[in-house]
DNA sequence: GATCTATTGATAAAAGGTAATCAGTATCAA
DNA sequence: TTGATACTGATTACCTTTTATCAATAGATC
């Protein structure tokens, strides 16, 4: 059987972060927004609740090449992301042009998944 | 003026390495194919090699998510990336479908790169 | 061959991110 | 309210990858 769950505000600040971010967050990122609600808050306990969301399977992890780990709500559907060289941000992208990536394996490869990633400078950075 | 450059048994083994070799690879996967041609080389050497490699542009570093970075000849031209998710692998992909990625990004972002990988399972590990 | 010094290999140590520890706190059922 | 215990926060430990250190080795030039 599974652990008794109890409710902190804590894990209340930290899904309402998560809730009402777009792009992925950084464990770090989600510490800075969620200690403005909880000031006591401790990094130990951003781990700890992004382990148990993500186990609960409301919270996914999202990687970019070279870098730590983000997170967000996992009710977004397939999607992909843009990082901005300028600042750092990761935005969600809308569309996904997945069509005909299965068409890029060498023959007898099977495709399961795939990531697209753009780079570039979002639209704050370039005003 | 730049420093000296001699040549050495260790690097023109890990150069023929990363010669012959079609996808990107781990430092550690170089070391353990160059100590067949030197087999004193030590793993320092890898990383020193391939700094000054890459500084020089022969180089080039691939980043799959949540993974250490890999290495390939950079004269490859511009093309993407199928990570085998039972063999680890990372393969070399021929044709990049990039056109219409630009629109992916909203309105009002650069968009200056992308970033293209495939998962699934490589045709050795399929049969 | 002799000399200069770039390079090497073994090792220690750094860096970054994450997990373990543990005493104290706070939640929730009774 | 009380009691059992899940949770927290501060800190330390950890893990993996990469870099620094340094004495010894080995290219390149004469």
């Amino acid at each position: 059987m599974s652990i008794e769950r109890r409710t902190t505000r804590q894990k209340e600040a930290i899904k309402a972060v998560l809730e009402e971010q777009d792009g992925p967050l950084l464990p770090d990122d989600i510490h800075r927004l969620a200690i403005k609600v909880v000031p006591s808050l401790g990094i130990a306990t951003v781990y700890r609740s992004l382990k148990n969301l993500q186990a609960e399977g409301q919270v996914c992890c999202v990687e970019i090449p070279g870098q730590a780990p983000r997170y967000e709500r996992s009710d977004k559907g397939h999607h992909h992301h843009f990082h901005c060289r300028d600042c750092g941000q990761v935005f969600d992208l809308q569309k996904c042009v997945a069509g005909g990536l299965k068409n890029l394996a060498p023959p007898g490869f099977e495709v399961i998944d795939h990531e697209i990633i753009l780079y570039g400078t979002c639209k704050a950075c370039l005003s």
